[in-house]
DNA sequence: TTGAAAGCGCTAACAG
DNA sequence: CTGTTAGCGCTTTCAA
């Protein structure tokens, strides 16, 4: 933030009034569009200076056809994932003397059209979209010519920007720690009832990959589907999942706040986390280090993702960028605390 | 979300032509200022449909003097409590038309200022203000005349709308709650170190108020300041609790983050939650239906808080309310869960 | 290096 | 009930 109080009703003319100069002239000064003589700008700047002059946005965005807003759609706030992702991308956005706009999508397919096909383009120059419920057929028809950036796991193959983790190395990474821990009935909570949906299935796919690698057999009772992605559908499933004949020694799970249902779960049914079963999450979230027992997560750098999706997006928008879209893969680590190690 | 791709390059004008009508008469079918006769009204429909128009807000922005914009500044989106608030408020934004910016402020005072002095008047019609350090004397000398509605428990006495729950009795509830279960040492975690700031202040008082009712002594050693209102915050308030001689056997926290970075704590330190500490917090957050225990809390009505911001602003906004500013005090109630009842 | 002026798209006052 | 038009504040082209 930087600030500057705008009393209403001091414009341009006001200043090159005062100034002595053209519209054209404090415009200059303000915008460098073309030089300015050094003693002209003094006193332009003066006047701004003395009558505290602010830009009238609107104005400006009428003439510019841009608003200098960018919007940021996440499936939903309540997750402190996409509210940490939101921390990072209004960071950068302000850094570059854009304000950036949070939509909510739920999840929601028909949403997440909406917003992909211009809901807002009245108001924004850009759009970075996280979606769930979005295929890639979608976003190929899309309907808006607003640059798009894409991040998270959800849709590949399509000509814009796409920032995301490897989630497919990631997921490997997370059951990889699991079967080095001796665990041997490794469940897998929070994948999509739409099986076929691409972004549970690749940490899906991570997770039978590092099965299969670890010589350990894919049993399919043992992955739960889950509606959405919150701690209670973490902890439904893991009600499933203990009710099978057989239940899971271990717990990979589609993000924290699976993870944090699930242990609920094992704690109200008696078992103990990791003894009992071991849980691992994604995401990172803070509640994760302080939870009992602490969550072990693989941890997406999600202030680079945040920063190089506004990034990328604003470098479309000001045609800064021509290139192909590109694939970005930010890092990621595992971070081994209790609910695996533990105390 | 309402739909309608823009297709840019329409514009009124275009509609105008189209339905061989003058701009004014289109410009009236889309505001509603004047009548327009039926037949005129649907061709002129027609057109817009065929066309895909939608009106640049830009332009009209400039036009009436207004953006369709209201901001929410809160202290921070990782709060959870913020960002069911904050969803809560963009439904209600959006129900009315309107879009709602959010702005983070960090607590920060300077931010807070800048936020309530106007750093946004460019862009907004309206502001609801959600204040940490903020003292009533800055409140009175605030340099920006748009509209402002104060939400939280932070300043009171200052010419807006303010919503925010009975902090007093809400206090007073929460620690009845432990006193009703035989505890006599309370503590209370999460006072600011800047001890005659307002927000603390209340729930301090309530804290303190409750225990004079119950004959309880004040001991100042069993109220731990803290710097944020954050996990960590508790659980470092809670291990200078534990280094007391006589450690407290249970714990009013600030919010709900606070109590769980207390309960973390007392998990490490192998106390029991409630049979040795009993815990309860502040705003019921998700995340304390599933913690390890879950958490009692006192639950404000967040839904509501939000909704009756954003309603009193868009009401001043528009003119349509010019009484005297008012305080709203929506419902709470104290949710008892395991950190005070056990399993 | 500077000025004059057109015009972005819209609303609302004025005129019929 | 409908049309004409001024002008919101700014950027940028054309002219000097």
């Amino acid at each position: 933030m930087s600030g500057g109080i705008a009393p209403v009703g001091v414009s341009l003319k006001a200043i090159a009034h005062r100034a002595g100069v053209s519209l054209a002239t404090v415009s200059n000064v303000i915008n460098g569009y073309r030089p300015v003589g050094e003693a002209t700008r003094q006193r332009v700047q003066q006047a701004i200076d003395e009558l505290g002059y602010t830009p009238n946005l609107s104005a400006r965005h009428l003439r510019r056809g841009r608003t200098g807003i960018i919007a940021l759609a996440i499936p939903e706030l309540n997750n402190p994932y996409f509210a940490e992702l939101a921390g990072a991308a209004i960071r950068e956005a302000t850094r570059h003397g854009y304000t950036l706009l949070l939509d909510y999508t739920d999840g929601d397919r028909n949403k997440e059209l909406l917003v992909s096909d211009g809901f807002r383009d009245q108001i924004i120059d850009g759009l970075i979209l996280s979606p769930v419920q979005l295929d890639r057929q979608a976003v190929l028809n899309r309907t808006s010519s607003t640059p798009l950036v894409l991040v998270g796991e959800s849709v590949y193959g399509v000509p814009y920007d796409h920032i995301a983790i490897d989630n497919l190395a990631a997921s490997h990474m997370a059951v990889q720690h699991l079967v080095a821990l001796g665990r041997t009935r490794i469940a897998f909570v929070g994948a999509h009832p739409d099986a076929n949906r691409e972004p549970a299935h690749l940490r899906l796919r991570g997770y039978r990959e590092a099965l299969a690698a670890a010589g350990l057999a894919f049993d399919e009772s043992l992955v739960a589907t889950t509606p959405h992605f919150g701690r209670g559908d973490g902890a439904d499933g893991m009600e499933r999942l203990l009710a099978l004949p057989q239940p899971p020694d271990a717990i990979f799970a589609y993000n924290d706040l699976i993870a944090f249902g699930a242990m609920r779960t094992l704690s109200v049914r008696g078992l103990r986390v990791p003894e009992d079963v071991a849980v691992v999450g994604f995401d990172d979230v803070e509640e994760g280090r302080f939870s009992n027992p602490t969550l072990t997560t693989i941890s997406p750098d999600k202030e680079t993702i945040g920063r190089l999706a506004v990034d990328s997006l604003i470098a479309r928008v000001e045609g800064r960028l021509t290139d192909p879209p590109r694939e970005v893969q930010p890092p990621f680590v595992l971070v081994p605390r209790e609910s695996t190690l533990g105390r």
